[in-house]
DNA sequence: CAGCAGATTGACT
DNA sequence: GTCAATCTGCTGC
């Protein structure tokens, strides 16, 4: 098992939403709980941007008993049900009462393949075992009970590392608008959707 | 491959 | 009641 240095809260912390949202990509994200291992490399994420962004729950600072989350402080998790089925994950980041977030669209596993495989009921490992926000919390076990947790302590259940490796060679980005949010009028074009080029463990939709 | 419908629950711009 | 930061399985090219 590899560690490498554990992302912190002056990481977390930070108000550029966009910018962090890139510089999660090739930064690895590990889940363990019930006796399971999992982990994998961001290779997707979205920025999420309140009050101003459409986009988000937390538009025009609107506070609901499920908004709360992503106005505490950095470093948290915020997972939510969306369609009923599937539990998406993100990273809350910026201060208090700032409700920006970073949402994990897809991952490349690293370890726990086989444990992942079980989740997700397949048998061989394809990029749509992990590509696809609803896709890759199934395969890491992550759901709305996660919600709120600490992201900055090493001892799990859910965070996230830097690890530490090709720092000299900048991953190149490709840069998008993000998807599924057609209803969020202008805000909808904005290119706030972020992939490794080249990865095929990006999530396939639009 | 594209296109479409069903699943299923919480929030309500 | 309607819609949502989605995925899957089915149909028909």
């Amino acid at each position: 098992m590899i560690f490498g240095r554990q992302l912190d809260t002056d990481f977390f912390r930070r108000n550029d939403v966009t910018n962090m949202a890139r510089e999660l990509l090739g930064t690895v994200l590990r889940t363990s709980f019930d006796g399971s291992h999992t982990s994998g490399i961001i290779v997707e994420t979205e920025a999420y941007r309140a009050p101003e962004d459409k986009a988000s729950h937390a538009y025009n600072n609107r506070r609901t008993k499920r908004t709360e989350t992503m106005f505490r402080d950095g470093g948290i998790s915020y997972v939510y049900l969306c369609y009923g089925i599937h539990h998406l994950f993100n990273i809350v980041t910026a201060t208090e009462n700032v409700a920006h977030a970073i949402l994990i669209r897809a991952i490349q596993p690293i370890e726990g393949e086989d444990v992942m495989l079980a989740r997700r009921g397949m048998a061989r490992l394809l990029p749509r075992t992990t590509a696809g926000p609803g896709s890759l919390t199934k395969a890491l076990g992550i759901n709305t009970n996660h919600n709120g947790l600490d992201l900055t302590d090493n001892q799990g259940p859910i965070w996230i590392e830097d690890p530490g490796i090709d720092k000299d060679q900048p991953i190149d980005i490709i840069a998008s608008p993000r998807v599924g949010v057609d209803y969020a009028e202008e805000c909808a074009a904005w290119p706030w959707r972020f992939r490794i080029r080249g990865s095929k463990w990006t999530s396939p939709a639009k």
